[in-house]
DNA sequence: AATTTATAGGTAACCGGTGTCATAAAGCAA
DNA sequence: TTGCTTTATGACACCGGTTACCTATAAATT
């Protein structure tokens, strides 16, 4: 590790001097700390100003014991998924001086809540972000409320502390999806969804079911399996599926990556879409239409969840506890119907 | 900004107080100086190991006026490129203290070099990782290094400092497309490319037309049009093509994104690949084999060069100057050959 | 043996901010 | 006017490391 000399920036002792005061003073101007004269503060306000003086992020972080870190902590199958998450933190980051660094996990490794600790007693980052399943992680969360530590979650399921966390609800959207196919009159639907650890597993495929209930239609079990959220898994599901004995005419996906898979295990089977088969995903990322036929999904607003839920964190710091949130947000899901879905075949003759 | 007092962390006056030396020296083992007793430094060395000390990276940030975090800039419109890129970089990052944090660009933006500086001068990152088309801004990289920054890249063409680059064979990868499609006998054929304004846009197209003059052929102007690297102007361009007076056989495009939208605006003109239309695209991004029926593509293997990249940044300050390459290493692509691309019908009339 | 030269290690200042506490001036009640 | 708060500000140590420089001892040279 070489120094690199950059005599260049100015610091605050450069602004002391310039306004003739203690850089202690200069200091309580910039955290806005009161106890700072009207005059004393906007003369130095204007040097700040006029000079472009940006405190040294790595010294306050010193400091403060707080670095200008963001953590985005994930384990999810969904390049997608993420890359639109991405999207609406570094959005809502944009002109702060917030950074985003990239945390991901592997939920299968065993030690996977020391590294996110050990992570956080190093960087001391501001906060971290939590998303779907990691999100999800009780014990990892209590952990990190003991260590004092900011985050915030998006998850379908009510946590521990509601005021930092973005419900999404899963079983509506889910609930959509199923009357929708119940409407166009399916009666042997099938659903794939993700691993049990997921809670939005349980959620999609409760909400899916209770749609389906609405109109006297059940889940059978034998058309219930369980995929990895994957894009492969989607194809070995829908494969199964397909060649059961009780072909369904319709497939309601946990997410977009396993419709996709779907789509191929027909196309292989033989089976057209939307004739032989109708399907439905959930997430609606991109890549519903760059398939074809552009695929029925459920909206889930995953960019703009990002950017709300990094808002939620940088803000969080800045009102008293009092005036936070005491229940999360809600954020409610749509169904968005293209071609991938129609009445089934036997309907119609 | 509230603080958090956490006063679990050892600290190098711990290992000090315990080694029974001073902290200077204890900095001297930490950063491998000199002049430190074997046994001195081995009794140290264990103490370290016992405690599981790891030194503060704000504080070092700040004494060495370099902090360890690792941008990723770019301005990519393909996000399947920047989540392998991105995927890459963090498997060579793991285990190392290092951090990658985000900077996506927009080049369209005036100022966007200012937003770079600004934040290399605020953050003092230990290096930046350049992707196309960031990576082929020249300007950038004299101001940057002016500033004595280090930053790698992956580009296609030579860049200042050959040193601190990956670069890819576009053209060749180019090439091998064009062949396979004069192989197959087609001679009317498209290309989409990106904007001017990538160097790659310029490789790829220049290589492909050499493929095709190796068969004689030559790609005529009025087959050749812009696309943005973006799934819409692929349809958009294909659209236009597919209704020329002069319905092309094949279509190569300037990457994935692009050839989806062929795939969609060959749909919707009622033609089928491959019978009708022969379809390359070149990065191989995993939607490939996503969609019907699977792309031939010139693999671009994203991720290992994110890999490389990344161990490139870090290595870089280990060895002294002497060692290092003068010489851009040189990454081969190949063409994965699907079922998007076949002999054309007028051939087997 | 005296002098020079390495080597091992320490001390103090510094990187650029912040917390704690003391202090002077100003405001206000008695 | 005196005495007590409150307000504005500065001095100084500290956050956890580093560099620059200095000293003491051991090894090498003459």
């Amino acid at each position: 590790m070489t120094t690199q000399r950059d005599k260049g920036t100015i610091t605050i002792n450069d602004i002391a001097r310039m306004s003739g005061v203690s850089k202690k003073t200069v200091s309580r101007v910039i955290n806005k700390s009161p106890s700072v004269g009207a005059n004393t503060r906007k003369q130095i306000e204007k040097i700040i100003e006029e000079t472009g003086f940006i405190p040294n992020p790595q010294a306050q972080a010193l400091a403060f014991r707080r670095s200008f870190l963001i953590a985005l902590v994930y384990d999810n199958p969904s390049p997608q998924y993420i890359a639109n998450i991405q999207r609406g933190v570094l959005k809502a980051l944009e002109g702060t001086r917030f950074q985003l660094v990239l945390r991901p996990c592997d939920r299968a490794e065993l030690n996977y809540h020391d590294k996110i600790l050990s992570f956080v007693q190093q960087h001391n980052p501001f906060g971290l972000i939590f998303v779907p399943s990691m999100s999800e992680d009780i014990e990892l969360s209590r952990k990190l409320k003991e260590r004092n530590c900011h985050f915030v979650r998006i998850a379908s399921v009510d946590l521990t502390d509601p005021a930092h966390q973005i419900k999404t609800a899963d079983a509506e959207g889910a609930k959509l999806a199923a009357r929708h196919l119940a409407q166009l009159g399916h009666t042997k639907v099938a659903h794939i969804h993700g691993p049990e650890l997921f809670q939005s597993t349980h959620e999609r495929r409760d909400g899916f079911k209770a749609g389906l209930a609405e109109f006297g239609l059940s889940l059978a079990p034998e058309l219930t399996i369980e995929g990895a959220y994957t894009f492969d898994s989607g194809v070995k599901c829908a494969t199964t599926l397909l060649h059961g004995k009780e072909r369904p005419t319709a497939i309601f996906t946990g997410n977009d990556e396993m419709a996709v898979g779907v789509y191929v295990a027909a196309r292989k089977a033989g089976l057209r879409i939307p004739q032989d088969l109708s399907v439905v995903g959930f997430d609606d990322t991109p890549i519903v239409s760059r398939i074809w036929p552009p695929m029925t999904s459920v909206r889930f607003p995953i960019r703009d969840l990002g950017f709300d839920v990094a808002t939620l964190l940088i803000d969080s710091d800045k009102m008293p506890p009092a005036q936070q949130r005491t229940v999360p947000q809600i954020v409610e899901l749509d169904l968005i119907i293209r071609e991938s879905t129609t009445a089934p075949v036997s309907e119609i003759r």
